[in-house]
DNA sequence: ACTATGCCCTGGGTGC
DNA sequence: TGCACCCAGGGCATAG
């Protein structure tokens, strides 16, 4: 599931390769009929192929490639997409949904288990993402930010940090892990933090997507970077997928819950309301 | 305006 | 060994 830093990860790995190559073949295979969502698939290849690709960027879990024609390639991979650069004459594997090659012999491959990426072809990259705020690493996302939005919300603060309308980046596992390391409980209404626990919070998620950003994201399942590779950062976390085991913190076994639809982990002693 | 629920999708795990 | 079932969840549409 490629939050924030394992999408900036893939970013970092594929903006050297990309940026300044052509486009000389697009192919949407037949079991990705949903993954273009601008267009239907015969167009998003024709229209993608011979641009080339002038920038390589990131806002929150989107990648955007701006093209020389003036537009944005929009990419999602939600829970179990991945990218990765291989030489045009690699084969396909079984998940593999699009490929795009490029005019030095290499190509980029789509693979998606679920089939839940999409592809945006737009005129500007936030009509592809309407309802995303600031980017959780931007200078915009401020603390003093995040109060005025946790201060009109009422659902659990784990919802809110989930809303990428808030926190645009951030997803299940840095939402956990946020709130234990600022020791709240992720089920405390929003609204009801005082402004210096939503300033620990807010250092708290800076802090924890840099960590993971410096393992090169966290490989759970299916993530993997912009060259193949897994993260490693699912072994420094500290309550995500940990339910059962002891706190770091106070020994107290991790507890499980469903907040938002969403399994949440958390210390239900040193996690406070 | 806000909040809750269902949908998309498939491999992996569990229970019988 | 096989089979039915449930779970994982990002973002959006729809309903309340």
């Amino acid at each position: 599931m490629p939050e924030l830093p394992e999408v900036e990860t893939i970013r970092r790995d594929l903006a050297p390769l990309l940026v300044g190559r052509t486009i000389v073949a697009t192919r949407i295979h037949a079991s990705a009929e949903r993954l273009a969502v601008t267009h239907t698939p015969r167009a998003l290849e024709r229209t993608l192929t011979g641009r080339r690709i002038e920038a390589l960027e990131r806002h929150g879990k989107y990648l955007v490639a701006r093209l020389d024609d003036g537009r944005s390639w929009v990419l999602h991979l939600r829970m179990t997409g991945s990218l990765v650069h291989a030489p045009q004459s690699e084969a396909a594997d079984r998940f593999e949904r699009a490929r795009v090659d490029f005019d030095d012999g290499s190509s980029l491959r789509l693979r998606d288990m679920r089939k839940f990426a999409t592809w945006h072809l737009v005129r500007d990259a936030r009509e592809a993402m309407p309802h995303t705020g600031p980017d959780a690493l931007s200078g915009a996302w401020s603390a003093a930010w995040l109060r005025a939005a946790l201060a009109r919300r009422s659902v659990a603060v784990k919802a809110a940090l989930l809303d990428q309308a808030v926190c645009a980046g951030v997803g299940n596992i840095y939402a956990d892990e946020a709130c234990w390391l600022a020791r709240i409980d992720p089920r405390t209404p929003a609204c009801e933090l005082g402004p210096r626990r939503v300033t620990r919070l807010h250092a708290a998620l800076r802090e924890t997507l840099a960590a993971s950003l410096e393992h090169r994201g966290s490989s759970f399942s299916d993530y993997r970077d912009g060259l193949g590779a897994a993260g490693w950062h699912h072994v420094h976390v500290h309550v995500f997928r940990r339910d059962g085991a002891p706190c770091e913190r106070c020994g107290t076994p991790i507890a499980k819950v469903r907040v938002a639809g969403r399994g949440t982990h958390f210390c239900p002693r040193c996690q406070r309301r």
